[in-house]
DNA sequence: TATAAGTTTTAGACGCGGCTAAATCCGGTA
DNA sequence: TACCGGATTTAGCCGCGTCTAAAACTTATA
C-alpha cells in the first residue's frame, strides 16, 4: 500500500514531467509540494526502491511505468471527484480542487466506479482537464498553447485552466471565461499584459495579467465551426461544464 | 488539528461508553480498535493532555465535553455518509460503513453541508443509527433494547442494526429484517437462538442466532399503531431506508 | 491476608514524514 | 584549470502511531 503522501509525490512528479519533458529536479519537486529539498531526498529514494521512480544521483527523478500509472489513478480519482462535487454537490469550480486533493487518497475502488458511473464517464474535469481512463492507459499529450503565447488578431477556445488557485478561478469565472469559451486576442501589451474579446459578446473586453494569461489554456478555434451544443452564455456563477477537448 | 487515528479513539471510547455507562477500560479500547494496550496508553495520554479525556491511571477513560463533541462530529459524518453512500451512489446496506469508515475523517465542513442538505438533513442512518444534529448536542439516550433479551409473543418494531460487520448485514438483508421491520418473536429456543415472524408476512419465520439476536435492537410495536407510509415490505436487495426512531 | 492472575503502564524500539545544519557535488566563470 | 555558488545529499534530530518485553499495580482467591 502507498501512503497518501507517496501517492502527492508521484503526482506531482508527473505534473513537473508534463511541464518540462526531462528528468524532474529535487528543488522542483521541494517547491511543488512545500517541503524542504533533504525531505524530497529521502522521499524518491523510497520510491526508488519500491520501483515508483528512477533516479540518477544530482541530477533528477523520472516515473517508471508504474509510478505512472499510481499518478493516473490519482489524477482519475481527483478529476471525477471535481467532477462530481461540482455536478451533484452544488459546488463552484473554484472550490473543488481543494476538498478533492484530500479525497482522492481516501475513495475506494467502488466509489470510482460508481461515481464514474452517475457522471457517465466524463472525459474531461470541470477545469477542461483530461480525465485518464480507467484503464489507465497514458492519454495523449497535450497539444494545448498558453494564452500568452498567441497574438492579436488569434482565434481562440479556451481548453483548460489551472485547477490550483482557488483565487484566480473565482476571477477567470467572474470573468465568464470558462473551457469552451471561444475568444479572439485584441491586444497583447506589456508585461505580457493580455486583453481578449468574446466571441459570443463582440461588446466586452477582458484584460487579462500575464500570469493568469499563461495559465489559460487554448486551442485554435477555426477547425471545428459549429458553435455546437450547450453555449450557455456566461451569468454570473462561474460553472459551465465543459465540451470535448480532442483536437 | 487532530488526527484520523485520534478520531477513531475518540468515537471508540464514545461507543464503549454507550453500551456500559462508566469508566472505559484500556482493554477494551485495545481490543475495540485491534491495537495492543501500550498503544492505547500513550494515545489516552495524548488524549488527555489535549483536554479531549479524563484519565484515571489504572482506572480507565472517559471523554470530556469537548471530546464527545469531536466523537459526535465523526459520527454524525460517518452516518450523512452511509446515508448518502445509500442514496445517491447505490451502495447496499452491508456495503457503506467501511467507505464511510475512512471518509468519514476526510471530508469538509462544506461537503458535510452540502450532503446534509441534499439528504435533506436525515435523523437516522440507513442502519437505524440516530445522526447526530449539525449543533452536535449530544443525543437522548437510546431506549432501544436487544432482540436477544425478548420473549415469545412480544410484537417488535426493528430499530437498529450493527453497522460494522458486513457478513451479518448481508445475512439479515437476505432475511429481510432492516429498520421499520414489523416482527413477533415466536419463539426462544436454548443457547439463546430466537424465531422471529414477520407481522406483515405471517407465513414467514425466520431463526436468528444468538450473536445475531444480540445485535439487533428493537422497540415495542404496540405504541403507535398505524402501519405508516412507505412499507416496502422487502425484496432481495436490502434496501429500506428507515423510519423515525424516537419513541 | 498473602499470593497469584490478570490488567495496565513503563521502557525501548521502529518506520514514516518532516526539519536543520553540514558536507558534497556540479556547472559556469575567471 | 581552479574556484565559486548553487543544488543536492548526508547526518542527525523530532513527533506520530505502532510494537514487544518487562515492571507495576489491582483484584480475586486461597
Ligand atoms: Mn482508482
Ligand atoms: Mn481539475
Ligand atoms: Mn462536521
Ligand atoms: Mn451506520
Amino acid at each position: 500500500m502507498l501512503s497518501d503522501v507517496m501517492e502527492d509525490y508521484l503526482k506531482s512528479i508527473y505534473a513537473l514531467q508534463q511541464e518540462d519533458g526531462g528528468p524532474v529536479a529535487t528543488s522542483a519537486i521541494a517547491e511543488y509540494l512545500e517541503v524542504t529539498s533533504p525531505t524530497v531526498t529521502s522521499m524518491v529514494e523510497k520510491l526508488e526502491d519500491r520501483g515508483l521512480v528512477e533516479r540518477e544521483k544530482y541530477k533528477g527523478v523520472e516515473l517508471t511505468q508504474e509510478g505512472e500509472t499510481v499518478a493516473l489513478e490519482v489524477l482519475r480519482h481527483h478529476r471525477l471527484l471535481e467532477s462530481y462535487l461540482t455536478e451533484h454537490l452544488d459546488y463552484s469550480w473554484s472550490e473543488v480542487h481543494e476538498e478533492a486533493d484530500t479525497l482522492e487518497h481516501h475513495i475506494s475502488e467502488e466509489f470510482e466506479r460508481r461515481v464514474a458511473e452517475v457522471l457517465d464517464d466524463p472525459t474531461v474535469d470541470p477545469h477542461g482537464d483530461p480525465i485518464p481512463s480507467a484503464d489507465l492507459t497514458p492519454p495523449e499529450d497535450d497539444t494545448t498553447t498558453p494564452l500568452s503565447d498567441h497574438d492579436a488578431g488569434d482565434l481562440l477556445v479556451v481548453s483548460r485552466v489551472s485547477d490550483r488557485d482557488e483565487e484566480e478561478l473565482r476571477y477567470l469565472a467572474d470573468a465568464g471565461i470558462a473551457p469552451g469559451t471561444r475568444l479572439e486576442v485584441a491586444d497583447v501589451a506589456p508585461f505580457g499584459m493580455v486583453t481578449v474579446r468574446f466571441a459570443d459578446d463582440g461588446e466586452r473586453d477582458q484584460s487579462l495579467p500575464e500570469n493568469v494569461a499563461r495559465s489559460i489554456r487554448v486551442r485554435p478555434a477555426d477547425d471545428d465551426s459549429d458553435p455546437d451544443s450547450d453555449s450557455e452564455s456566461d451569468g454570473g456563477d462561474g460553472e459551465g461544464n465543459s465540451e470535448e477537448i480532442e483536437a
